[in-house]
RNA sequence: GUGGGCGUGGCCUAGCGGCUAAGGCAUCAGGCUGUGGACCUGAAGAGCGCGGGUUCGAGUCCCGUCGCCCACCCCA
């Protein structure tokens, strides 16, 4: 094929310009609705030492063990690229000391996220999130503030149908309880397990909940729900976000065997669904992880976060993206080519003035050159004429007079 | 990592083994209007992902390979 030698790496995207507006136009949605509630924007690494992956999101995870993009610098420091957000938000929390001058921190982040997985509808191997984590404190308010955030923002962003599944996953206090119920639960029927889950169960019987075999999922159906057992600091907890939840008017379908991939967290753990998605349907997902700070070395500091899948979100949008505008406000022509200089000149005036404004590089005719300015959307075309004088058209209405440059500058301001 | 589908000009698609691979969109030029969008005319653009095989003959069949897509898995 005559396509040149390259092409974007497996599961890579490229933006080009008129998708990118739409990004745009989204990730300034979300800066808005996070700025709103009193989020501010924190900016990390793209990579991390790898150990910071590996000791936050789990061992026995499969982002860890399958899925990171990990390499070797040229100082031999162990490096990867990020493959979720938090734990790095968590990092530099600590690293600047912020549990001291600024203990309870609200963040949010628009990043790129790198997961070698095959890729299918909705799952790349870079693909973008959006997400808040607030740090320093365990209150259950900041759970639904900040599943109410996604909740709003997929709203204002024109996602309509989805649907939020809650559980709650307990905590260091009542967790191992559950465990060991959920394992004696589990042992007897360990034959009707799939092979991972049957190692799963001796690792971390958690995660055989989350096994999307039907014959697992038809053994853990029968299994005792979690938070049956939460202990009276997570029960209340989990009853007052859901009572919160009620308030704020979001409906929610309690899902007892979300357990989510990443290890770290404790209590809340959600998920926002998209019914318009394919097998990938989840577009946001989160939840609280009281204990990561700690294990990342800080003081003791509950926090809850989410995140937000940017590709997923285009996805579940379909055809129903907003048309964003991007054209010019004047495209200079003009009739002869010995009056490029002076369009050139004007042109830089126009722009100095903040107007949108572009010309023809190629040495078209008119007629082409108003053909581009049709295609560039051009609101005007301004024409300088072989007599010296100019025609300002509006490309909108077909209607056009002479008129001075001073008067087509005021014009085209306003 | 496993399974399935697909790879024809920039994009979409036709082509049931056989004339110089067809059409639509887009592109470019021209015509109609001094000067765009509609319409008309014309032009340029692929040798059918790549490699091998079967055959007198392959875009069409077979094998391999790469890529894309979808699903499992996992997740945003």
């Amino acid at each position: 094929m005559s396509k040149g030698i390259y092409s974007a790496p497996r599961g890579t995207k490229d933006t080009l310009p008129e998708e990118s507006a739409l990004w745009h136009h989204i990730e300034a949605l979300f800066r808005k609705v996070a700025e709103t509630f009193g989020y501010k924007e924190i900016r990390t690494p793209t990579f991390e030492e790898a150990g910071l992956f590996t000791r936050s999101i789990g061992e026995d995870t499969d982002i860890v063990n399958k899925e990171m993009y990990i390499f070797q610098d040229r100082g031999g420091r162990t490096l990867a690229l990020r493959p979720e957000g938090t734990a790095s938000v968590v990092r530099a929390y600590i690293e600047h000391g912020l549990y001291v001058t600024q203990p309870f921190s609200k963040f949010y982040y628009i990043a790129s996220l790198f997961r070698y997985e095959r890729p299918q509808a909705g799952r790349f191997r870079e693909h973008h999130q959006m997400g808040v984590e607030a740090v320093g404190s365990k209150s259950p308010y900041l759970d639904a503030e900040v599943i109410y955030l996604a909740y709003h923002f997929l709203d204002l962003v024109g996602i309509k149908e989805k649907e939020l599944y809650l559980n709650s996953v307990g905590c260091p206090i009542c967790r191992p309880s559950y465990i060991e119920k959920l394992r004696e639960f589990l042992l007897p029927r360990k034959q009707e397990l799939c092979e991972d889950c049957r190692r799963r169960l001796e690792v971390n019987p958690l995660r055989v909940l989350d096994c999307k075999k039907e014959s697992c999922k038809a053994v853990t159906e029968e299994a005792p729900p979690i938070y049956t057992f939460l202990c009276d600091d997570c029960a209340s907890h989990f009853a007052k976000l859901k009572e919160l939840l009620g308030e704020l008017g979001v409906s929610f379908e309690l899902a007892p065997n979300l357990v989510r991939g990443l290890d770290y967290y404790t209590k809340t753990a959600f998920e926002i669904v998209s019914r318009k998605l394919g097998a990938q349907n989840s577009v946001c997902g989160g939840g609280r992880y009281d204990g990561l700070v700690e294990q990342l070395g800080g003081p003791p500091t509950p926090a809850v976060g989410m995140g937000i899948g940017l590709e997923r979100i285009l996805l579940s949008l379909g055809e129903d993206v907003p048309q964003i505008g991007q054209g010019l406000d004047v495209f200079l022509a003009f009739q002869e080519e010995r009056l490029r200089d002076r369009a050139f000149i004007l042109l830089r005036e126009l722009r100095g003035k903040g107007i949108k404004a572009d010309m023809d590089y190629q040495g078209k005719s008119l007629k082409s050159q108003l053909r581009q300015a049709n295609r560039l959307q051009a609101r005007h075309t301004l024409i300088l004429k072989s007599d010296g004088s100019a025609v300002l058209r509006d490309m909108r209405e077909g209607s056009q007079r002479e008129i001075s440059l001073e008067e087509a500058i005021k014009e085209l301001i306003k």
